[in-house]
DNA sequence: CGAAATCCATTAGCAAGCTAACAATCGTGC
DNA sequence: GCACGATTGTTAGCTTGCTAATGGATTTCG
């Protein structure tokens, strides 16, 4: 759309591009990407959680889940293991080749670099506020 | 990644989604989506121009506007024509199907929605301290 | 003028989201 | 105990973004 009087939703989709290519850029190599790493960190805090259980705290889809779910399992990275207890489900869990530190180093270091020069005041609005609209949007969802 | 401090690179996702969401919700069924909304709206301010600068104004990458192009073609909204004075380049119009009104009535509406109970000087401090963030990123983007 | 470089659009292929539909398993309830 | 419903994971297919590579047309430069 063009510019009205300022574009504040072409600001935050160019900012979700930002943030993926600004992370990737880091961990490309590794066959990893913002979600697989955003993922990898939910493994690492709900080992043994199933597939639903980790794609709601993600808050995506099953089949999105499913996928970025077996490029962490190709890289060695992570593992599904059935459950004796409910032929449907399955365990996941970290092996030992990952490591989630970097990750989160990683990411902290983009998001300073993305707020270099705004004041911490207006930071703290920023973050109220956009938690303000998503929970706006997530009331209308339920419309 | 878990919850640091507050989710705010989570949140910027999040509502990219949401923004998405809350749109196609009004034009899903006349074909129409985010982007093909946007890019409608740059051919109409626009006409006449190239491919290559319509994805400039978009800020997207020529693969990317083709294939939203052929949609919108495909859908009778808007036409390559081909240029005598320069063979590679098309130029795009929008055709009289097109109405790109209701679609900034749409956009309008969603983002009233998003930002009910939002004070004004904390909208205003979002809007520039996003826009820096985006110029941050960009800066990085060139090193 | 002709060769080299550049530009334009396209193709091909990857990743992340989504919805819809399905098979298998589990749980409930009659 | 068995049929029905709910849950789990998967498959298939769509859209939007990206990069890399290609073919054709133009521009530039020697």
């Amino acid at each position: 759309m063009p510019q009205s009087p300022a574009p504040l939703f072409e600001t935050i989709l160019y900012l979700t591009r930002a943030i993926r290519a600004g992370f990737e850029l880091r961990v490309r190599a590794q066959g990893l990407t913002y979600a697989r790493a955003r993922l990898l960190a939910v493994i690492g805090h709900n080992q043994g959680a199933s597939q639903a259980e980790l794609a709601q705290r993600l808050d995506i889809e099953t089949p999105t889940l499913k996928r970025q779910l077996d490029a962490l399992e190709a890289l060695g990275l992570a593992e599904r293991r059935p459950l004796a207890e409910d032929g449907r489900k399955h365990a996941i869990f970290l092996t030992g080749a990952a490591r989630i530190e970097p990750l989160l180093a990683f990411r902290a270091e983009v998001e300073a670099a993305f707020s270099d020069g705004i004041a911490p005041e207006d930071l703290a609005t920023t973050r109220r506020v956009l938690a303000r609209m998503a929970e706006n949007a997530e009331r209308l969802k339920r419309t």
